[in-house]
DNA sequence: TCTTTATGGTGAG
DNA sequence: TCACCCTAAAGAT
């Protein structure tokens, strides 16, 4: 189940498995796509990029792979031959001499030109990748002044991939946690340093959860939960799927509501609509 | 075995 | 905002 940070972890197995390397196939495992599969004989993989929530895997017969793991979707890297132990739809495999990297479950799969790649409709729309190690703060407080952002409730626009790109349900809880802004708070309503700090907050807790597989908890945090006997599953986050359960900070009790179509989880003393 | 939920996204109204 | 799509796994029966 995919965020950016899990997306460009996967990115990076892929990478070092058959990046510059030529495929010895391609294989398609929706029908609609089999008859591609000849365009990538002898074909050398040249980029392997995050996108969003997206996989873009690059090669130099001029195509792009184009994947987006929605819920449910994937990556595996294997050596060359061998499979996961899964029942899980074999939906892509890109296979070189050594590695395979095989992607299971995913729907949304096509095969792009340098024009379908620049008009595609999901990659257009997104805003900065939250990962990308250029993006500073400033940019994301700039764009929370923008006239398109400004009046939605954080919560909403933290879901928005035209707002920044990779953030998901978990890190909209986080980030919102972190900066310690109430989910319909809007930008709007904020000071100058509330805005900041939650652009800085963006970015950690995006960057910490790439750096640590998911976890937003600092790590000694998390580390001293699960020497405390905490299962490695519950010892993640400060408020996402914590409904009922006490505050890591104020020991208040996290609620749980639907916003923009989705759970999300808020302390009530933490995180105060202004 | 059925139902619900999930770290996602689209399109209609 | 809502219905709906996609697939897998967990939960309820």
């Amino acid at each position: 189940m995919p965020e950016g940070p899990e997306i460009a972890r996967e990115a990076d197995q892929i990478r070092a498995a058959v990046l510059d390397k030529r495929v010895e196939r391609v294989h398609f495992g929706l029908p609609h796509l089999s008859r591609r599969e000849a365009a990538f004989e002898d074909a050398r993989v040249v980029s392997v990029r995050p996108r969003g929530k997206a996989m873009l895997i690059g090669f130099d017969n001029g195509l792009t792979l184009y994947s987006h793991n929605q819920l449910y979707g994937r990556w595996y890297v294997r050596k060359a031959g061998s499979l996961p132990k899964t029942r899980r739809q074999l939906r892509m495999a890109i296979e070189t001499q050594d590695r395979w990297a095989l992607l299971y479950s995913a729907s949304e799969i096509d095969v792009l030109d340098e024009v379908g790649l620049s008009m595609h409709p999901y990659l257009a729309k997104l805003g900065p990748d939250v990962l990308d190690p250029t993006l500073e703060a400033a940019t994301i407080s700039a764009r929370l002044e923008d006239r398109r952002f400004q009046r939605r409730g954080l919560g909403a626009l933290l879901l928005d991939q035209s707002f920044v790109a990779g953030l998901g349900n978990y890190l909209r809880s986080e980030i919102a946690f972190e900066a310690r802004l109430h989910p319909d708070q809007r930008p709007l309503d904020l000071d100058p340093a509330d805005r900041r700090r939650l652009a800085r907050a963006t970015l950690k807790m995006a960057r910490r959860a790439y750096e640590t597989k998911g976890v937003t908890l600092p790590r000694s945090q998390a580390a001293a939960l699960r020497r405390a006997g905490q299962s490695w599953s519950r010892a993640r986050h400060w408020v996402f799927a914590r409904a009922r359960q006490s505050c890591r900070r104020c020991d208040d009790t996290i609620v749980r509501f639907d916003l923009a179509g989705r759970r999300i989880y808020v302390c009530p003393t933490c995180q105060v609509l202004r």
